[in-house]
DNA sequence: CACGGACATTGATATCTGTCAATATGTCCT
DNA sequence: AGGACATATTGACAGATATCAATGTCCGTG
């Protein structure tokens, strides 16, 4: 296949003005909301919120798998989300995989609603 | 009816720290979530950008209809949900409606995502 | 090499969501 | 009052999403 362009949702909202400075385009806002969409969810702001505060801004998927009443699978989905749209790294150490928050992509869409400088 | 006490999403996220500092509790993501659900769609964050960037921060529903290749309802379904979570006030002016956008909404959300102060 | 544990994928299902056509509501003008 | 226009509500439907049980994959250990 040929060798296309591939930005992650997070690289696509990074060079955008705050929505409040002008109006966004179609394509845009297309790319922003997959973004916001993967924060949409009460377990995904969880999951987020959790591994932002761990102990070493990183947290095991077998920690995170405890923290909820949800199925092993549930919990792999969501994080595949949230990997998928960035605003998750994930490493593989051992058996163990560890997420961590992607800072800049959180600030990125901080900065998207917030105004900022534009 | 009793007056029991309502609040908005919105207000009820104004509250919390920032998303990284500690981890949220389920009923703060529960209280969270609708309001970011909110934002988390291409047309919705177009009507939102439109009527923030528009002259006076507000805009007549006629003319954000114009603004899509959808149907006028479809147009006031989103201006609903936006208007219900607080992201959005509404004002009629005789035959007219304008919408405007709660910026302190979008502040407090902006600073759920942004690190902050905590 | 076989087993067990950690995590991911698949397939199924119920619920939620975005959209439109049709209709209702409310307001101004004559 | 009646008609025209702006916006909202309702009902229907297709597509997306959250969830789980079952299964697969990968890795370390005995």
């Amino acid at each position: 296949m040929p060798k296309t362009l591939q930005l992650t949702p997070v690289e696509t909202v990074a060079c955008c003005s705050p929505l409040t400075s002008e109006p966004i385009s179609l394509e845009q806002a297309e790319r922003i909301a997959p973004l916001v969409k993967a924060l949409a969810d009460p377990v995904r702001l969880r999951l987020l919120s959790l591994i932002a505060s761990h102990a070493g801004q990183e947290a095991c998927v077998c920690d995170l798998n405890d923290a909820f009443e949800l199925s092993q699978p549930t919990i792999s989905h969501h994080l595949k989300l949230l990997h998928g749209s960035g605003l998750l790294e994930r490493e593989k150490r051992g058996v163990w995989v560890y997420y961590r928050v992607n800072q800049a992509a959180l600030g990125d869409l901080s900065a998207l609603l917030g105004g900022g400088i534009g």
